[in-house]
DNA sequence: GCTGAAACCGATAGGAA
DNA sequence: TTCCTATCGGTTTCAGC
């Protein structure tokens, strides 16, 4: 599924994935191309999809919803339509800022994002035990963010 | 931490922070305002730091970086000193995407994205591995992203 | 605080090198 | 392809409400 991107349009991307707000002008500075070919280079990256969106990242502290919960469930019944059931509960709550299916002993892997303990707590028991078929939750609560980006590591691409 | 913040700078920061592209007019439209106190409004939310920054996600998968590991570290030696070159090494590597200290048993919680299985094996040997104090490392491979998002729940914050 | 309009500046597209 | 230029539209500011 990699398509192959030219150095030129990995330097934009690394960029906007850095700073989205750049005008064209600031981002062919940087990169070293005049505004016009860098301009239409992004717009060719947009539409072919390299860009998926654009976001503002907001201060989770200051909002007040800085409490990060690693949580590893096990589902009891395999079945298909559990399984379906599951993950689309788990798209509809905006707490679950990030699930995935897992390798080795758990099923899933979701990150959760709540106000405070006593918020993930009535999360846990409002939402994810009331799931038919989970058999085990395990909670890992995060106590200092050390590093949170969206950055993909593109520099190891060019090896 | 938690500043007061107004139901509408709250409608504000959901959107940007689903799409960040959108026009002065555009938002001010969809949340029932019109251009110049909408436009305001946004910059004050930046200027208090509400929105961090504007970035642009790109797709993982099209780039060939779509290996998600998370990973658990234990640290044998617990001085300030070994604690702080872990955590400043953690904040070098591009590959280390998020990094949170724990509760529980594990000492820290590494989210890392690379482009296949052999280049995470490689990471943790020439990093992880190399790391002074380190005691156990648990690498916990996702298969499946179900659902990735950057926005936080602003949802619940009303209640 | 919001509204509306005016001025400015950058984004966008076409054409020449 | 890139560069240059003209137009168009958004951003930004300000006076009035």
């Amino acid at each position: 599924m990699q398509d192959s991107i030219s150095s030129i349009d990995l330097k934009i991307l690394k960029q906007l994935q850095d700073d989205c707000s750049l005008t064209a002008a600031q981002l062919a500075d940087r990169i070293g191309l005049s505004q016009s070919p860098c301009w239409r280079r992004v717009n060719r990256l947009e539409q072919e999809g390299f860009i998926h969106k654009r976001v503002a990242l907001l201060d989770a502290e200051k909002l007040g919803m800085d409490v990060v919960v690693f949580c590893t469930v096990n589902l009891s019944v395999h079945g298909r339509q559990s399984l379906e059931e599951f993950e689309e509960a788990v798209r509809r709550l905006p707490e679950v800022t990030e699930c995935y299916t897992m390798t080795g002993t758990m099923d899933y892997m979701l990150k959760i994002v709540t106000r405070d303990i006593r918020h993930y707590e009535q999360f846990v028991r409002t939402f994810l035990s009331q799931m038919p078929g989970i058999q085990e939750i395990h909670s890992n609560v995060a106590v200092t963010t050390i590093k949170n980006t969206t950055a993909l590591p593109l520099d190891t691409q060019l090896d």
